[in-house]
RNA sequence: GGAGGCGUCGCCUAGUGGCCUAUGGCGCCCGCCUGCUAAGCGGGUUCGGGGCUUAAAUCCCGUCGCGGGUUCAAAUCCCGCCGCCUCCGCCA
């Protein structure tokens, strides 16, 4: 949710702010009258319930005639205040659902537009030249199919189309990369969690989740629950209604977790392989700190992310996102994506949002201040995810049809250096 | 799934319709006192919103798990929900 108090003594940043993501800046003018509406119902509403609580002690002292009548001015009072707090309530109803549909302030200096007008911050890593090296790279699916680790048949058959067993070297590659991942995050001083992914509406909706994407949800109706699409959601909650102390640094979370996502919007868009799917496994930081903090703490998560990234030797660049495509809780996202041979073109692999005050506020994650309480900063970045193994079937493979495995993953994999094509039953 | 019990401030706790503007203790914070420490003394200590102010204090409203209801008046009575505990049943 972004800051009332802000938007009442200058709505222009998050008008701004509405129109570099594209979209209509009216939701304001609405708020802002909304917001009139309540505070006048409620000001009344305060002096007469005052009034009303210096009645009851003369109501209660008196006895006889005398509290009679008293009593029967008392209920005229009473039906007053009455009145004025279902104003007052309509008015905040009103007023918290237009509140919520208004996205997170973008940061300054995020690129203005949509989907295609990022802007590419770096490359790392040398992408291979597979015709010099004299042969045409196979694609992540053919390639897994022959070590034995990838099934998308018979996925399709169990559970439908973007499901998939891992199996053999491909559920071992999966696991050998998830606990690097894990312990990559421990070793940085992140707090390993394993997260429940069904979650309550409220801590689906404080984390920004059903906005803009909400078609993205799956939901289980007869429980009231939410599948969630990242441990990030769980680790929002975690604090929700919490008052912090980050005195000793930042709070940082490294969640394991399945993933469900329904991919509504992306027929027809990465049908072949694991590339976009329903289900599949993540590990993500998570982390509660100031909001002075929060831009310095982004550096540091994308960091990580490239930390993993070199540790599997795959060549990524790195693409601040433009405003249109930060989803509806993010200020800033920066997203790691790792070079797909065999379609020419980058693919993302992690992507990390500052989510400054606007989770924290909806879910009131706080810190005490001088002041009183105010809102911390969230933000979350990728460490591993199934997606992984794509890039690394891609870029690790031979001529012989065999897949270099990169050193930081040989000990996750009982100290295999190369995985080699299996004759599939 | 069935039966019962419980939810008050960081923790414990008093409170069974108006004197609750919620008690007391522990912990914590500030001050005083004291060779040091401990003890002692005084004050403060839920959270949210509003007003005043350079700022703070004082002040006003809400807040006793959450939401409704009864009543002139609800922590207290009624209904629903959520959570926790005990027992029974079922189960990976």
């Amino acid at each position: 949710m972004i800051d009332l108090k802000l938007l009442r003594d200058d709505p222009e940043p998050v008008r701004a702010s509405q129109r570099s993501r594209g979209e209509d800046d009216g939701l304001v003018d609405a708020v802002l009258d909304a917001d009139a509406r309540r505070r006048a119902s409620l000001l009344e509403f305060e002096q007469r319930r005052s009034e009303q609580k210096t009645f009851g002690k003369q109501v209660a002292a008196a006895t006889g005639a005398e509290k009679v009548a008293l009593v029967a001015q008392a209920k005229q009072l009473s039906e007053r205040v009455r009145a004025l707090q279902a104003e007052a309530d309509a008015a905040q109803t009103e007023l918290d659902e237009l509140l919520w549909r208004i996205p997170n302030v973008v940061a300054p200096g995020v690129p203005v537009g949509g989907e295609d007008d990022y802007v590419e911050l770096k490359q790392v890593g040398t992408r291979r030249d597979f015709a010099a090296e004299g042969f045409a790279p196979a694609d992540h699916l053919e390639i897994g199919e022959r070590l034995g680790g990838i099934d998308v048949a018979r996925g399709a058959k169990v559970s439908g189309s973007r499901f998939y067993f891992l199996t053999g070297v491909g559920a071992r590659l999966e696991l050998a990369l998830l606990n690097l991942a894990m312990d990559t995050a421990t070793s940085n001083g992140f707090t390993p969690v394993i997260t429940p992914t069904l979650v309550r509406p409220e801590i689906m909706a404080g984390t920004g989740f059903l906005g803009a994407h909400a078609a993205e949800v799956y939901r289980l109706r007869d429980d009231d629950l939410y599948l969630v699409g990242t441990s990030e959601v769980a680790l929002a909650g975690l604090h929700s209604d919490e008052i912090l102390d980050l005195s000793a640094g930042p709070a940082r979370y490294a969640g394991w977790s399945a993933c469900y996502r329904r991919e509504a919007g992306s027929h027809g868009r990465d049908t072949r392989g694991i590339i976009r799917v329903h289900q599949f496994h993540k590990v993500e930081m998570f982390v509660y700190c100031t909001p002075d903090d929060a831009a310095a703490e982004h550096e540091r998560l994308l960091g990580w992310e490239e930390q993993m990234l070199a540790a599997v030797e795959l060549p990524y660049r790195v693409i601040d996102t433009a405003a249109g495509d930060l989803g509806s809780s993010a200020a800033r996202k920066f997203d790691c994506e790792a070079w797909l041979p065999t379609q020419d073109r980058w693919l993302e692999l992690t992507s990390t949002s500052n989510c400054t005050t606007f989770q924290a506020r909806r879910l009131a994650a706080r810190e005490r201040t001088e002041g009183g309480t105010r809102p911390v900063a969230t933000l979350n970045g990728t460490l591993g995810t199934t997606r992984w193994i794509v890039a690394l079937l891609e870029n690790h493979q031979q001529g012989d049809g065999s897949v270099h495995v990169p050193v930081a993953l040989r000990p996750y994999l009982g100290g295999l250096a190369l995985l080699e094509p299996v004759v599939r039953g």
